[in-house]
DNA sequence: CAAATCAGCTTGTATATACAATTGACTGTG
DNA sequence: CACAGTCAATTGTATATACAAGCTGATTTG
């Protein structure tokens, strides 16, 4: 069965980047502390210097690390970090970490809204919207079950889409930019058949967003994305948000 | 010391850049419009495509641009947006909603930085910190366990404070102002400890919200704070901000 | 001793090349 | 016409190489 897919491979310079980000975020590697050079790297992961030297300037450009030409490479200080916690789609937070993403659609079909969904999305109560589950993965390992509800007024092909190839939210975006979005989080305990899809134990505890997105012709989506307590922080990361930063020079 | 003429001193990648944003800012270019491809680049500017991918690319990653393998180059539209939710203070947020706030101090003591607490707070392992523990209430009822590590350096006097007459949180800010924070957010089970403070029953689902702020100092405390699942809710609130004029350096 | 120089490391810029992956258009076949 | 296959264009990944430029520490020189 080919439910599988992946949306993309590992590259080298995303595994060391993985690697590079791991060992600051484990305290391995300490803030202003010297990483190894682009040459050590390169030889460390059997590539070419230029590769190396991809992975090191993106996160340099990320804020991650502070390079001086002649000097070396440090981990960067975490202090230009926002209260705000940045919600990004789990694709694109996955591959940012340098880990694989694949997800597979578990449902796709047209339901009779019932009132919660029915307000939500802004349309009749019990008429016709979208309905569908999908499991996403990091590293084949179950970190986020969506389920999703879409207005048919907004997105009528949705319901032909086959989502092993593109991620709803990737289809979404495309046939109707986002306009505005909202978020809440909450902690809940797995039923049965989520913890089946997401492989963990019955009654563990959960993560739940709930997250409503707008165009400018209304809602689109009405979406609950539930990620294993285990397998899952939200924000845990640097929440890079590109700011006009001050340069100093010291 | 060899003189070199100024133009020479301009990167040839950055001179690229420039072209390509004098295009697009003066109009010439429209968004969504095709931008030549990275060999023609290289051959108007006379370098290899290397150096003509490398413009591009940093223009893509300032969504300035973006490309697609296979079709090509195109000037993105203008405006970006990402979600971000706001962390506020439970006192605040429970004020803002129209309820009554109120807290008990359970505990305040100095006790040895164990090494996760010591690394949270930049200070040796084993050295005393401030710790301390309270349940606040949204109208009597237990919303959110807090326990602070805080480091004496910064804040000398938190252990001579009571804090059922004021927050910690309120206190901190008013000694050290804060400058920075982080957060990250993930679901868990209480334990006995935590379930009896709160008022619910054990390995109930709540969220765990760990912060850590800055002042200009350094980091003046480590909060570990849970709400129960099924009491709190973390606000969903949306922001928009286009996306910020890019600058060329040289 | 103090200053200048040099050697050796680092990152920065640039080139040339190869092949993979994706898209869209074209083309031949039934 | 419909369809499948092919092909060209384009971006994506990766390598190998060369030299420039900046920093540090050791060496030489005045």
């Amino acid at each position: 069965m080919q439910e599988k897919s992946q949306h993309a491979a590992v590259k080298k310079f995303s595994q060391i980047k993985a690697h590079i980000l791991d060992r600051i975020e484990s305290g391995e590697w300490d803030v202003n502390q010297k990483i190894p050079s682009e040459n050590e790297l390169a030889a460390q992961f059997q590539v070419s210097r230029m590769t190396a030297r991809r992975a090191v300037q993106e996160l340099t450009e990320q804020d991650v690390l502070i390079r001086t030409q002649g000097l070396g490479t440090f981990v960067a200080d975490t202090k230009t970090q926002s209260s705000l916690l940045e919600i990004k789609n789990i694709a694109d937070e996955i591959n940012d970490r340098g880990h694989m993403h694949s997800s597979t659609q578990v449902a796709l079909s047209t339901i009779d809204a019932i009132p919660p969904v029915a307000i939500a999305l802004g349309v009749e109560e019990y008429s016709p919207v979208f309905h569908s589950i999908l499991i996403h993965h990091q590293n084949n390992v179950p970190i986020q079950l969506e389920e999703r509800f879409v207005n048919p007024g907004i997105a009528p092909q949705y319901i032909d889409q086959d989502f092993n190839d593109i991620t709803p939210h990737e289809y979404l975006s495309r046939v109707a930019p986002l306009t505005e979005a909202k978020h809440s989080v909450e902690a809940i305990q797995s039923n049965k058949q989520q913890s089946d899809w997401l492989n963990i134990d019955m009654k563990q505890p959960c993560l739940q967003l709930l997250r409503r997105t707008w165009s400018n012709q209304g809602v689109v989506s009405f979406a609950r994305l539930i990620y294993p307590g285990s397998r899952y922080k939200l924000g845990g990361h640097l929440t890079f948000h590109t700011s006009q930063k001050i340069k100093m020079k010291g």
